[in-house]
DNA sequence: AAGGTAAGTGTATGTTTTACACATTTGAAG
DNA sequence: CTTCAAATGTGTAAAACATACACTTACCTT
């Protein structure tokens, strides 16, 4: 009846890092490659094939952590892609041949985007493993496969979902002030909020929660700290 | 460095249909199956693995109209499902064995659901394959594998994008009056509406447009018919 | 002609969103 | 110790939107 199918499953991660100076995505370059004239290296998402044993959230957590070393990472499943050329283009071939037992196997992933605050991680980036980069988000270049697309739409997904969701905070330092979540709300959505009427949003959401501790060290009046507290009811 | 993945990939349709009488689910009945003590035929979501060439929203498309005759349903992707034991319980195993080659292969499965008006499909249920069966939402018996799990997880979706996307109208027949248009929001929102105020809100809709024609044949002031005209700028 | 049935319509009230400007608190510099 | 620079923090009025609510109209049947 039918054709035997004879396929392969992986995960990718869009993980977008958030501080001060702005929105960036991780890329990992694809490392193991001699750059030779017909390749031409191309960063990626970090992604792999998913194991036997183990479930896609699971995967997706495995996958990050190996290829960058980040854990614990908020990664939420937004659409699976399954293009059957997805895998063919020829500047791809090379990395292919050089990590997969069939590189010409049809592959379909399954994309997550995840959140990390950088002024929680970035402090020891000399965990990373060689090869990681935080790119600017708007001076991402062509990435391998279809990973431009996977990115795009994975930004998409973060801007439908950063109100409705409790996301923003996954992106900020666990003591963060009301300045910061706006200019957050400002770059992600790309549009200019008025100061005082998000602040009147921000007072009707009660998983926002005033700390009793302002900001020290600048030189200007120092403002209050907030903190994210998930709703026990 | 990895073991050799080797897993399948279906795609399984949540189609729902609404009339008059209200929303209903396509479900196929495991067939081919003898009645056996041990086995317990249960119904199933219209799924079944991706061929090698094609892509995941025409596989969707593909599997269901050689399943159920359907053709041309609008049919969305809303999530994939991978755990590991998904397909492993062994209620479903008799009827594994009788389709799959690969009877005890691992199956990742890509969710679609889709929407069609039973006043446009139904008047030819003829045409459809035996075995297949609209059922009553809230009547849905225990499915095979974590079919119900699908099922639930396409409704909350249509639930939070019935509003924001245009999909009410893939609901509807293709002349629909503003009554049904309601009737069917509070059926998927499960709650009850005020009609002066949902009018209200239709007329800021521009791609709802109302005919030069009425209802003929009910014996009561004849509804206004109105049609979806997908917007062009 | 009368009765049954669902369609169609407006207004007043409460709530939410928007637009907008100045006083306050700190550190740094003279 | 006064002054300056820089960003924080706060209220109000107007407009837009959401809600609650009841009667007349048009058609069919008997």
């Amino acid at each position: 009846m039918s054709a035997t199918q004879s396929l392969h499953l992986s995960v990718d991660c869009v993980v977008f890092g958030y501080n001060d100076s702005g929105l960036k995505v991780l890329l990992i370059n694809q490392k193991g490659l001699s750059t030779s004239p017909e390749t031409t290296p191309r960063s990626q998402l970090p992604g792999d094939l998913i194991l036997m044993n183990e479930g896609l959230d699971q995967a997706a957590q495995r996958v990050l952590f190996e290829l960058t070393q980040l854990e614990g990472v908020y990664l939420k499943q937004f659409k699976a892609f399954g293009d059957p050329n997805r895998v063919k283009d020829l500047k791809d071939r090379a990395w292919l041949q050089s990590v997969r037992n069939l590189p010409d196997q049809r592959v379909v992933t399954v994309g997550y985007y995840g959140l990390v605050s950088l002024q929680d991680y970035e402090p020891r980036p000399s965990s990373f493993a060689g090869g990681v980069q935080w790119s600017e988000l708007n001076e991402v270049g062509p990435l391998a496969f279809d990973h431009n697309s996977i990115l795009d739409e994975a930004f998409e997904t973060l801007q439908e979902q950063l109100e409705s969701q409790h996301i923003s905070f996954e992106l900020l330092p666990k003591k963060f002030t009301l300045t910061q979540l706006q200019a957050l709300y400002e770059i992600v959505l790309n549009k200019k909020l008025d100061k005082r009427n998000f602040r009147k949003n921000v007072k009707k959401m009660s998983h926002v929660v005033p700390l009793d501790e302002k900001q020290t060290g600048v030189m200007h009046k120092p403002a209050q700290l907030f903190s994210y507290e998930p709703q026990k009811d």
